[in-house]
Formats: structure tokens, C-alpha cells, sequence
RNA sequence: GCGCCCGUAGCUCAGAGGAUAGAGCACUGGCCUCCGGAGCCAGGUGCACAGGUUCGAUUCCUGUCGGGCGCACCA
């Protein structure tokens, strides 16, 4: 794909200032960041603030943007530049604006705001990683849209993404749940009520291993014998495995969400020896009370278990194979971990072994975090049985919908689908609107909400858009050449100022790992939209007005859909 | 004890070294002979506290307080 260049009036009003010899005290990208929006539309659209050249120059800021009023030079973009204050103010030409804007959009349709930074280059995105024969709940869904939005995101800016399902299939739990399956459990149970069976016998595992230690050391012995390939034991892990997996696929089918790789922790196993040897010829394994160990004390951290003093493996070994297999396979340019801000430490510490190792691209390892999920004050705890199945909150939500659709839209074909849309964009808008490192308080309350700022006003505003254009029959390729001198109207004029900082999002979201960006952005799109489709009628006699207001309102269409899909969220044309 | 994250309106959250700090929910009152009322309009209160850096701090730094989390054989 070739590039996109996007309308970018930093840039323009950068080339500006820059004629101007004072501003030479400044490099270009100092004078390009320091541009802002103004707080007030009546003060501008960019305000070019002066405080920083009063310094250098020593002179008033009043009167640097006063000089720089007089003397800066006229672009066909901009009106002729304002001091108001320290501040020099530029308006952009709405006329240059809308046609600049509304062009690009009907040009590009679907891939508005797309790039080709990337060139092919990998990333490879870790995230969702349930853990086998434990419940998908709420708890999991951070991981899972917030790993999914980022990969349309880094897909859509030209990246190739590989999504890896980093699969909790190995561990002490399943040491566990062999103990309590053998104790409490039985075959005909557990085909009878799978994971919510599972369930029951990891919760009672802890229960009972309060009162009696030794089943921790039971649980402990059993975990040994998979990792040394006990046939039994293995044969459990296996069908506790295909069964969690069923019950997730359930999940992500719901979610339409896919992964390149399920190679989840076990996939590991046999590349472990040779990690641990290869830190063993680099001198970075001690051992300490027994285990094996990377000491981190320089670097203020606690040490990176390596290897128990049984002899078998942890977390950080496994990350540690996983990411030079990864390396290895995919040669990413960066990988991602979307994964609970409560492992922050042990990702810093891994990150540095692999950087001890001597691996440069330890740098491209790449934390991103997120808070908590609390249920109503309390902490989820699945060894407490205390959680949300996200199954049930899903199919909950598209219920709800289906009972609004019936109630509001009863004649709407292919209900059903178009109420799992709407559903299941709620709960994913919910978790991905708000800054990812927050703690968040899971109320049914609020996840089954659908008015103001959540996903099915998203998709509202997008549906009544398409509706609008249906009634016309509009095509894109037919209106490149409307006049967009008539779209005077504030409201339309705001509209179009908002479309033109999509591109931009998308990019300060990719930056920072950070979907929600875009999830307020579309909030503000459909906020102005329907402020413009209360005031403005589209469908006029006027033929010239009614084509500009019909490609404002594809392009609005047009946007909120490439938004909604890069939150992983459907944009239905009816609702 | 050491470390990390978070304290903005009654609630949920935006914002972020600068020009009067914004939305939604909830509450109240308007708006459908008119493109879909899951919508639009109007109505109140707020940057935990104390220092510091700066021309300027809600934003950066330090400390205090409050909440959450992590710190050796769980993941």
C-alpha cells in the first residue's frame, strides 16, 4: 500500500513559523511540538504559544506574537494568524478544511487514518492467556480486547501482527487439580459440568488445603509427574486442557476475536533445558537456598527464579524461552504483554535477563499493563468461586439488547446477529474506554448500560448515518467533486474538525499501547455528529447542500466504523 | 520494611507545564405532523494535603495521608 499523507496543519504552520529568523533560536520538531490546541474554539483551531522564544530571546511573549502577526508570511490553509496574549492563534480556512478533509476520507473510505509504517514488519502481541481448567471471567477480558484492539491498530499503521494466545497450560494448578479430581472428583462429574466441575475442585483444593498442608505437597508431586511425563497424569492434564479450550473458544467466538498462535506455556517445555544452559554458560545462574536463580541486586531488583529447588520450571523460564523462540520465529520488531499491572515486577526482571544474555532486542520487549477488575468492593478470587463468567455477562448484554430491539425495532431483520453486535460491543467498549492502567469496579449496572458514552451509542449514531444514506442511495466515488464552501454551519464545521484529528489518534494510540484513545475520540465524533444531525437536515431540497451534507455524513459514517473496528467492535448498518 | 500504580464533580471517567478544568451516569425541566428519541438542549458542585522547581503546576519533583498491588520456588 502506498503511503497516506494526511492534511497535517502542525506541519503547515510549522513551514510558517519557521520562515521567521527569530524562530531559528528553535528546531523544527521543538516548534511542531510546542503547537496546541487552543481551549477555546473562539480563540483558534492552533495556538502557537510564545513563552519559550521570550526566553531565548528575552523579550515579551505579548510582543514576539504580536511581531509574528505582522510579519508571518499568508498560507491558502490559514487565515491570517492572531496574537492574542502571548499566544499567536491560527484559524484553518473551513473551506480547505472540509474539502482537504471530506476528500481524503471519500479517497481512502475503510482505510481512513491507515498508514504503512510498518512495512511488514512483525509485532508480535501476547495477550488473553486464560488459564486452563479455571473460568473465563471478567477478569480476563482486559487482556483479551485491549491485546485485540492493539493488534487492528499495529495492523492498520502497516505492521504485520502475530497474536499468540499465551495459554495458562502449565503450572503447579494443574497439581492441584489432579489432587482434588483424585480425592473429590470423578470422571462422569467433570464430563457432566466441565470447567464449572473443575472449578468446584480447585476451589475446593483450597478450602481443604488451609486445614491440611499436605495436599500442597500432593499438588506439587503431581505437577512434577506431568512435567516428567507420566502417562496418567498427563492424560488428565490433556482432557482438563480440550476442555477449558472449548469452553474459551465460546468466548472468543462471541468476541469474533482470533489468534495466530495458541502456543501457550507447555509449548515450552522441551526449550527449557536449553535456556537454563545457555544461562549457564553466560555465568548468570546462582544457585540460592537450593534453586537457580539470575541475581538482580544491581539493578535493585529481587532475584529472577529460574528453577525450583525440585528441579522444574517457572514463569520466568518459560517467558524467557518463549521470547527467544518468538525472536527467533517471528523476528519481531516489538512484543507485546498485555497482561495485569500485578506482574510489573516480573516483567522487568525477565526483560533484564534477556538483556544480561545479550540480546539487544531486549529493548522491544514491551510491557503494557492494566488495573484491576473488583467486583462491587470485593477482588475477584476464582479459588473463592467469586467471579463473573464472561460467557454470562456476553450473552446477558445480548439479551438486554435483543429486549430493546424488540421493544424499539421490532420489525429489524436478522435480529439475533445484530443483538450479539450490539451486546458485545457494549461490554468490549466498556473495557476499552477508559485509561487501561485504572483499576476498574465491574457493576452489572454499568455494563448494561447503553446510554451516553458506551459502544451502542457508537453504533446508534453510525446506524442512523448509514440510514440517511441508504434513502439516497449514496455512493462515494460519485460526489468527489462537492462543494464543501456550504458547509457553513457550525455544527458541520465542528464535525469536520473532529474527522480531521482521526489519523492522529490512531497514531498517538498505537504510541502509547493505548486503545481508549480512540474509544473518546469516537465518543467526541458522535457527540459533534449528532449535535449536527439535530441541527442540520441532510436530506434538503438545495442539491448542492444536501451533497456536502451527505458526504459529511459518510465520512462520519466512514470513520466511526474504521474506529469501532479497530476497538474490535462491529458497526451494524441497522439497529 | 522496600518498590510500583492510583487519588479530578454524588458516582464512573477525560484532560495535562500554560489562556475561563471537561464528558457521561444519576436528578430536574424542555424537544418527535421533521433524515431512527439507544438521540438533542438547558440546569450544580471539583483537581487528597504540604512544600519545591518555574514567568506559570491540577499536570513535573519531594514528603504526608488514603486506596490497590508486588517483593524466592504460584502465574
Amino acid at each position: 500500500m502506498r503511503n497516506i499523507q494526511y492534511l497535517d496543519y502542525r506541519e503547515i504552520v510549522t513551514d510558517l513559523l519557521c520562515t521567521q529568523p527569530d524562530l531559528n533560536k528553535l528546531d523544527r520538531e521543538e516548534i511542531y511540538n510546542l503547537l496546541e490546541y487552543p481551549p477555546d474554539q473562539k480563540l483558534g483551531d492552533l495556538a502557537f504559544p510564545c513563552f519559550k522564544l521570550s526566553k531565548i530571546l528575552r523579550k515579551d511573549p505579548h510582543v514576539i506574537a504580536q511581531e509574528l502577526q505582522e510579519s508571518l508570511p499568508a498560507s491558502p490553509y490559514l487565515e491570517a494568524p492572531v496574537a492574542t496574549g502571548p499566544y499567536l492563534n491560527f484559524r484553518f480556512v473551513p473551506e480547505q478544511l472540509g474539502k482537504k478533509v471530506l476528500q481524503t476520507i471519500l479517497g481512502t473510505r475503510e482505510r481512513y487514518g491507515a498508514r504503512s509504517l510498518g512495512q511488514g514488519q512483525n509485532i508480535v502481541i501476547d495477550f488473553s492467556a486464560p488459564n486452563i481448567a479455571k473460568p473465563f471471567h471478567v477478569g480476563h477480558l482486559s487482556s483479551t480486547v485491549i491485546g485485540n484492539s492493539l493488534y487492528k491498530i499495529f495492523n492498520f499503521l502497516g505492521y504485520n501482527c502475530v497474536g499468540i494466545n499465551h495459554l495458562g497450560d502449565w503450572g503447579t494448578q494443574f497439581g492441584k487439580l489432579i489432587t482434588a479430581y483424585k480425592k473429590w472428583g470423578s470422571q462422569a462429574a467433570v464430563e457432566k459440568g466441565l470447567i464449572k466441575e473443575l472449578m468446584r475442585l480447585y476451589v475446593k483444593f483450597h478450602e481443604e488445603a488451609e486445614k491440611d498442608p499436605t495436599l500442597d505437597e500432593e499438588a506439587r508431586e503431581w505437577f512434577n509427574r506431568i512435567e516428567n511425563g507420566d502417562q496418567e497424569a498427563l492424560a488428565l492434564w490433556k482432557w482438563f486442557k480440550e476442555i477449558s479450550l472449548e469452553e474459551f473458544q465460546r468466548v472468543y467466538d462471541l468476541l469474533e476475536i482470533t489468534f495466530d498462535s495458541m502456543a501457550g506455556e507447555s509449548f515450552y517445555n522441551d526449550q527449557l533445558p536449553a535456556v537454563v544452559s545457555e544461562l549457564k554458560d553466560k555465568n548468570l545462574l546462582e544457585e540460592s537456598e537450593g534453586a537457580l536463580i539470575v541475581d538482580l541486586e544491581q539493578f535493585e531488583m529481587p532475584p529472577c527464579l529460574i528453577l525450583k529447588k525440585d528441579g522444574s520450571s517457572l514463569y520466568a523460564t518459560r517467558d524467557i524461552a518463549a521470547a527467544l523462540y518468538r525472536k527467533r520465529t517471528y523476528d519481531f520488531v516489538k512484543a507485546l504483554y498485555v497482561t495485569g499491572i500485578a506482574q510489573s515486577l516480573h516483567f522487568r526482571q525477565w526483560f533484564k535477563v534477556i538483556e544480561l544474555m545479550g540480546y539487544d532486542w531486549a529493548k522491544d520487549l514491551i510491557h503494557v499493563p492494566f488495573g484491576w477488575v473488583n467486583l462491587a468492593g470485593e477482588k475477584l478470587s476464582t479459588r473463592k468461586g467469586k467471579v463473573v463468567l464472561l460467557e454470562e455477562l456476553l450473552q446477558t448484554a445480548i439479551q438486554k439488547t435483543l429486549e430493546i430491539i424488540n421493544e424499539k425495532n421490532p420489525n429489524l431483520e436478522h435480529k439475533e446477529e445484530v443483538a450479539r453486535e450490539v451486546g458485545v460491543g457494549a461490554v468490549v467498549f466498556g473495557a476499552l474506554s477508559v485509561n487501561r492502567i485504572k483499576d476498574v469496579t465491574f457493576s452489572w449496572e454499568e455494563a448494561l448500560n447503553f446510554d451516553g458514552e458506551t459502544g451502542p451509542y457508537l453504533q446508534y449514531t453510525h446506524a442512523r448515518a448509514c440510514s440517511i444514506l441508504r434513502k439516497v442511495g449514496f455512493k462515494p466515488e460519485e460526489h468527489l467533486e462537492f462543494e464543501p464552501k456550504v458547509l457553513t454551519d457550525k455544527a458541520a464545521l465542528n464535525v469536520i474538525k473532529t474527522l480531521y484529528l482521526f489519523p492522529e489518534k490512531i497514531m498517538a494510540a498505537a504510541a502509547e499501547y493505548e486503545p481508549s484513545l480512540i474509544s473518546r475520540y469516537l465518543i467526541d465524533l458522535a457527540q459533534q455528529f449528532n449535535r449536527f444531525y439535530h441541527d442540520c437536515p441532510v436530506l434538503v431540497e438545495e442539491q448542492t447542500l444536501q451533497e456536502a451534507r451527505l458526504v459529511l455524513v459518510y465520512a462520519v459514517k466512514t470513520t466511526l466504523a474504521v474506529g469501532l473496528g479497530l476497538l474490535g467492535i462491529k458497526a451494524p448498518e441497522r439497529m
